[in-house]
RNA sequence: CGGGAUGUAGCACAGCUUGGCUAGUGCGCUCGGUUCGGGUCCGAGAGGUCGCAGGUUCGAAUCCUGCCAUCCCGACCA
């Protein structure tokens, strides 16, 4: 196509003279709002990218035998309510009546319609198995949506369920959708990571999570040396090497802190180091009331918290309970004198002197020496790691990053089957419930992590694949003849041999020409001036790594073919 | 849902504290000229219910009240 004004609108009107970095941060944020806050929809670049990104997911999907459905974006909400996630929808959910007063819900995701579609249609265990899936708009009324594409209330997900006669077979078309996810993030350009994950909320077993590094992202990841990745919610990190600690030859004492409750305030009002402190939290694990200590600069990991203590349940006690565990108001709990089971993190074992809650009101102790004045019932990981904890595996320090997760599969087992009656007759004619699996794509937030991983400070580079042209032809003076003429017939000729071509036809100058094109980051320039010209040759610029080179005119549409 | 901020031309913003000529600036846009291998220069011009509603006042973009929307921080998040 030809340029046109819609192709950018504002895009340029970033500041030029901003101090670089600033500058760069106001462009990538200008690009990604830009192109990816719902005005993409209209602007033909990213319509294009979205368009190509889809259709490598659709021929991936389908190379592995996946079939393509449509289904209804509203649910009746009987459907929900019988898979008991109605109400867990909670603020997320986006509902209708009709005149005759039955609720729908307009789809945040798709497993309850696709098991009630399946159960109604497959019924032998010849027809399975089957994986299928779709490519459409979900909407969920986020609570906050934010940075342009990476949440927001309406976005296209590719998603897919496999429908399995075991276990087994459950296995398999997990392990197939895994391979293609692989293919597909790949062949979008993207730098990926896999992640174990907890399946959380979703039910069933196993999951992997797909995941870019992104400062815009959501979710922060532990990474050691070798590249493993694991959420920062349930990294582990390996036991401290343990010291001899020589206890503070002062015994406990306590000492009066009106209102001081945090450990901010005691920090400033004593000049007490956060480390030197022991945070004391009293949780409620399966009915029981513990106590868990972390040194003061650090916060409690539930997800390990729950796992050493053994629970299947596990949350903070509220305010009576705190009264009841400690015999003081919130905020003073501390592990000497008390009476319940207490679990301590290795650090704070491995320090000696500490100032913790008094278990009175408005007082602290100090001089508190871990393993002296109390014993903890275990001792182990129970903290959120940081930067520089040791990975579990000893393989070097832990790095934080911020990352996007771009797809999650999930294997489900029968948590939705059972409940919506997607059963299928065995070869003994008995009545088994199908094994399901769940597989999804952001497919707008593929765009958004290809920009962030490949920009300048000049612009977007796209990778070749979801480019949304593969070749732009810049002239540098539209108002001389030859040039314009030859510019015609390599668009034509591209054109016809198939090639995705833009032509900048604009009457405008070189360096303005040059800029857009370098900002929109279409993979190839073709560069048309009089200079070379009159050599019949063309330059061809490569946009990611900047290399020129020169070719004849007649030669150019078979560098493309 | 809690905390904070913002809303003025297509875009980015100034003006508001201390109410007062005809509401400005830059980019973009239109016209004329000039220039033409990395964001030319000059001149002329179009474009605004100052988020919405109400109030105070001789007079409101500016002060007050309510509402709406957006953004940021938090809580939440198949």
């Amino acid at each position: 196509m030809r340029w046109t004004k819609s192709l950018i609108t504002t895009l340029r009107n970033v500041p030029k003279d901003a101090e670089a970095a600033s500058h760069k941060l106001a462009l990538r944020a200008a690009l990604v709002r830009q192109l990816s806050s719902g005005v993409y929809s209209y602007l033909p670049l990213g319509f294009r990218v979205l368009n190509k990104i889809i259709n490598i997911i659709r021929e991936e999907m389908q190379a592995s035998g996946a079939e393509e459905v449509l289904l209804p974006a509203l649910h009746p909400a009987e459907l929900w309510k019988k898979t008991g996630r109605y109400d867990s929808l909670g603020e997320d959910k986006i509902s209708f009546k009709n005149r005759a007063g039955h609720e729908f819900v307009l789809g945040p995701t798709h497993e309850e319609i696709i098991t009630d579609l399946v159960a109604n249609t497959v019924k032998s265990f010849r027809e399975l198995p089957i994986t299928l899936y779709q490519i459409q708009t979900k909407f969920r009324d986020e609570a906050r949506p934010r940075f342009g594409v990476i949440r927001t209330k309406e976005f296209i997900m590719k998603d897919a369920y496999s429908f399995d006669l075991n276990e087994e077979g459950l296995d398999k078309s997990y392990n197939l959708m895994s391979e293609v996810y692989h293919r597909i993030f790949s062949r979008c350009g993207l730098s990926f990571k896999v992640v174990q994950a907890d399946s959380g909320m979703m039910g069933g077993k196993m999951s992997q999570e797909f995941m870019v590094i992104c400062p815009y992202g959501e979710d922060r990841v532990a990474i050691s040396k070798d590249g493993t990745l694991a959420s920062v919610e349930i990294a582990r990190r390996a036991e401290p090497p343990k010291k001899e600690v020589e206890p503070c030859a002062e015994t406990p004492e306590v000492f009066d802190t009106p209102d001081a409750r945090t450990i901010e305030e005691i920090a400033s009002r004593y000049q007490v180091k956060p480390k030197s402190m022991i945070k004391t939290l009293i949780y409620v694990a399966d009915g029981k009331l513990i106590a868990a200590l972390v040194t003061g600069d650090s916060e409690v990991n539930e997800v390990k918290l729950r796992a050493l203590a053994g629970a299947k349940a596990l949350h903070q006690a509220d305010a009576a309970e705190v009264e009841q565990a400690t015999g003081a108001p919130v905020g003073f709990a501390g592990p000497v004198g008390l009476k319940i089971p207490v679990y301590a993190d290795w650090d704070v074992m491995n320090r000696t002197d500490m100032v913790t809650g008094a278990n009175q009101k408005d007082k602290h102790i100090k001089h508190v020496h871990p393993g002296r004045d109390f014993q903890p019932a275990v001792t182990g990981d129970i903290r959120l790691v940081r930067k520089g904890d040791w990975a579990p595996d000893g393989s070097g320090p832990l790095e934080i990053v911020t990352t996007m997760e771009i797809g999650h599969i999930f294997k489900l087992g029968t948590r939705y089957s059972a409940q919506l009656d997607a059963v299928f007759l065995n070869e003994k004619s008995e009545t088994v419930p199908m094994i399901m699996g769940c597989y999804g794509i952001g497919v707008n937030r593929i765009l958004a992590a290809a920009i962030e991983e490949h920009h300048d400070d000049k612009g977007i580079k796209w990778p070749a694949a979801i480019a949304p042209f593969e070749v732009v032809i810049v002239t540098i003076n539209q108002a001389i003849e030859e040039i314009r003429n030859a510019a015609e017939k390599i668009y034509a000729d591209l054109k016809t041999a198939g090639v995705d071509v833009l032509y900048d036809d604009r009457d405008e100058r070189a360096g303005v020409k040059f800029n857009d094109a370098d900002l929109i980051g279409i993979p190839k320039q073709i560069i048309i001036g009089e200079r070379n010209l009159k050599e019949n040759l063309v330059e061809i610029k490569d946009r990611s790594s900047g290399e020129a080179s020169k070719t004849a005119v007649d030669q150019v549409v078979s560098l493309f073919r």
